[in-house]
RNA sequence: CGGGGUGUGGCGCAGCCCGGUAGCGCACCUGCUUUGGGAGCAGGGGGUCGCUGGUUCAAAUCCAGUCACCCCGACCA
């Protein structure tokens, strides 16, 4: 490829209102251009490395057994409806409609498609199992897309979904999968972690996510640096103190005006936070609940969610006022309301303990449990926080943020079920299909190989995923002779099979090298007079940044030897 | 959706407070010089200042509305 006409419009000055790291470099080295908020064009060399991101995953996924298909973008609403999740998705879903006015959408992803095709073709526990994988266009309209191609409204996804007999297959296929993706992330170079997650909207039993440690990120992660212990602040654990017992005290209100928060409630009444009990209203699957937490504590709404069985919002203050006759920042669990009580595992049969007196501008005090009143089951309710103790080993453990590369769920039958698809098992008995599906975001194994390689000259790519294995550099354009063996070097490295880009462009060396750094390109054959009197030439390895001036004979050898320096191991 | 910020040539910005018809750096075009880390000189092209309305003799500048984009948050009682 020839530098002077291809399309890399490179930046010397930081694009404004890029932040992350990853999407300032992937501007700045004309990798990608915005279009509108969270939609991209991936420009040829930023698609170049996407490709090689995509080949990875093809490969490995055939070695597992994919099969590669394609599925629609455009999608009837009605699909949607079989399974509520055209609901479910709510707004984060494009809809549209089509001449006629029937409702249509962009598809978020692609359970729904497959059930309709396995519905149809699977009909006997012969026809099982199956993979079927697909790499394409996604469309979800994000509230917030950020950190140029972290959330995107209209992304590239891998998306691979298992059908089986049974869970016992289910669990074949899932660790087939998870395999498969390490082999995915370590040939991409990405130090990635796996954590437990939780599977929101997608339902099903078990999911794991696939994380790489990053400022950028958007999750949060409790990590163990003694024992590798990692879970998605959603579901994360770790040993913490019970509420210390207060002394048994009468149940008394206290007049707090205007006092609605846990900071102001305990700076006015002068009680530690902690004794403080939080009173948070939710609706979920089948109306309200009530879910207790202390007041140093944050109620995760996935533990939430997972003890509910069904998907949980914030109660709204109308719901609120009407239940418990109070506003919220003035609730408490006693008193006749019919909601369940969830409370958290620190709380156990303890008392002289603060909470809202359900009559606005009142709190009470001395507030023992089972005395004062009964809940439903003590369950963990909280949010893991720095510095608290590994479940595991019980060491420190550490809040990172990650950005989540891959996630692979048990999906079980969520799907076949609410959309019939079912196959008769050796005994003729009817049974719906057990599915998994396993998703990897392509363009964030991209941000996270940047993030994770850059140094302040720009991108330093690997040998997998560059877009070029070596750049081709005649540092004088008008000298003749340097013009005529950087051609023929350039031409002996494409014969070769190499992918090779030269900078024929009439510039300064400067600019070249420059040019060259930002955009990452892991060899750097520099061609020059002084050099070429003593038949010899500069290759740079960007990695390492070191310089070695070779033979024109040898230059391929060390081109190979400085990709294969930069290739990632698999373990 | 709530808060904050920004929209002026391809990119980065100044001008706005205090209205008088748009400027700087980079990039681009032409010529000459230059050629090992984003060159120098000379000449040149490109913007109805996001959009709509209003105030005014006059609006990039003041007022109102609207759109777009960025950042933080989105339950925290």
């Amino acid at each position: 490829m020839r530098r002077s006409n291809y399309l890399v419009p490179t930046l010397k000055e930081t694009p404004a209102d890029a932040t992350a790291s990853s999407h300032r470099l992937m501007l700045r080295a004309g990798l990608i251009k915005m279009l509108s908020a969270g939609i991209y064009s991936y420009l040829p060399s930023g698609y170049n490395s996407m490709k090689k991101a995509m080949e990875i995953i093809r490969e490995e996924m055939d070695l597992i057994d994919g099969q590669e298909l394609l599925l629609p973008c455009l999608t009837p609403l009605e699909i949607w409806d079989e399974t509520g999740r055209s609901v479910e998705y709510g707004d984060d879903m494009f809809k549209l409609k089509d001449r006629r006015g029937h409702a249509c959408c962009l598809a978020p992803t692609h359970e729904e498609i497959i059930c309709s095709i396995a519905r149809n073709q699977i009909r006997s526990w012969r026809d099982l199992p199956q993979t079927w994988f697909q790499i394409q266009t996604k469309f979800r309209d994000e509230p917030r897309p950020r950190g140029g191609v972290l959330r995107m409204r209209q992304f590239l996804m891998k998306d691979s979904y298992s059908l089986d007999r049974d869970e016992d297959g289910l669990d074949v296929n899932y660790q087939k999968h998870r395999a498969a993706y390490q082999r995915i992330f370590q040939r991409c170079g990405l130090d990635y972690f796996i954590v437990g997650a939780y599977s929101g909207l997608m339902g099903g039993s078990a999911s794991e996510e696939f994380m790489y440690e990053s400022q950028s990120g958007e999750d949060e992660v409790a990590r163990c640096e003694a024992c590798g212990y990692a879970a998605n602040i959603e579901v994360a654990t770790s040993n913490v103190d019970p509420v210390s017992d207060g002394d048994s005290m009468t149940l008394t209100e206290v007049e707090t005006p205007n006092q609605r928060t846990v900071e102001e409630v305990s700076a006015y009444l002068k009680i530690p936070i902690n004794r403080l009990v939080k009173t948070l209203i939710y609706m979920g699957p089948t109306g309200l609940v009530m879910a207790l937490v202390s007041g140093e504590d944050e109620l995760s709404e996935a533990k939430l969610t997972a003890i509910v069985g069904g998907p949980v919002r914030p109660a709204l203050s109308d719901e609120v006022f009407q239940c418990m006759g109070a506003d919220i920042g003035f609730l408490g669990p006693h008193g006749d309301h019919n909601l369940p009580i969830y409370a958290d595992l620190k709380f156990q049969e303890k008392k002289g303990l603060v909470t809202g007196a359900n009559r606005n501008g009142y709190h009470v005090t001395g507030l023992e449990f089972e005395r004062d009143f009964q809940p439903d089951e003590y369950v963990d309710l909280r949010k893991v926080k720095a510095d608290e103790s590994c479940p595991v080993c019980g060491k420190i453990l550490r809040i990172a943020r990650s950005i989540e590369l891959g996630h692979i769920f048990k999906l079980g039958t969520k799907y076949s079920e609410a959309m019939g698809a079912k196959f008769l098992d050796e005994n003729g008995i009817e049974k719906p299909i057990v599915m998994g599906s396993y998703g990897i975001g392509v363009e964030r194994i991209l941000a996270a190989a940047i993030e994770g390689s850059e140094d302040e000259n720009g991108i330093r790519w690997n040998s997998a995923l560059t877009p070029f294995d070596a750049i081709v550099i005649p540092l004088n354009t008008s000298d003749i002779k340097v013009v005529k063996q950087a051609e023929n070097i350039y031409n002996e490295l494409y014969l070769s099979g190499f992918e090779i880009m030269i900078d024929d462009r009439d510039a300064r060396p400067g600019v070249k090298m420059k040019d060259a750094d930002l955009t990452g390109i892991p060899v750097h054959i520099v061609v020059s007079q002084r050099n070429l009197d003593k038949d010899l030439v500069e290759v740079k390895n960007r990695w390492t940044g070191e310089r070695s001036y070779v033979k024109l004979e040898e230059v391929i050898d060390v081109v190979e030897d400085i990709l294969e320096a930069c290739t990632p191991e698999i373990k």
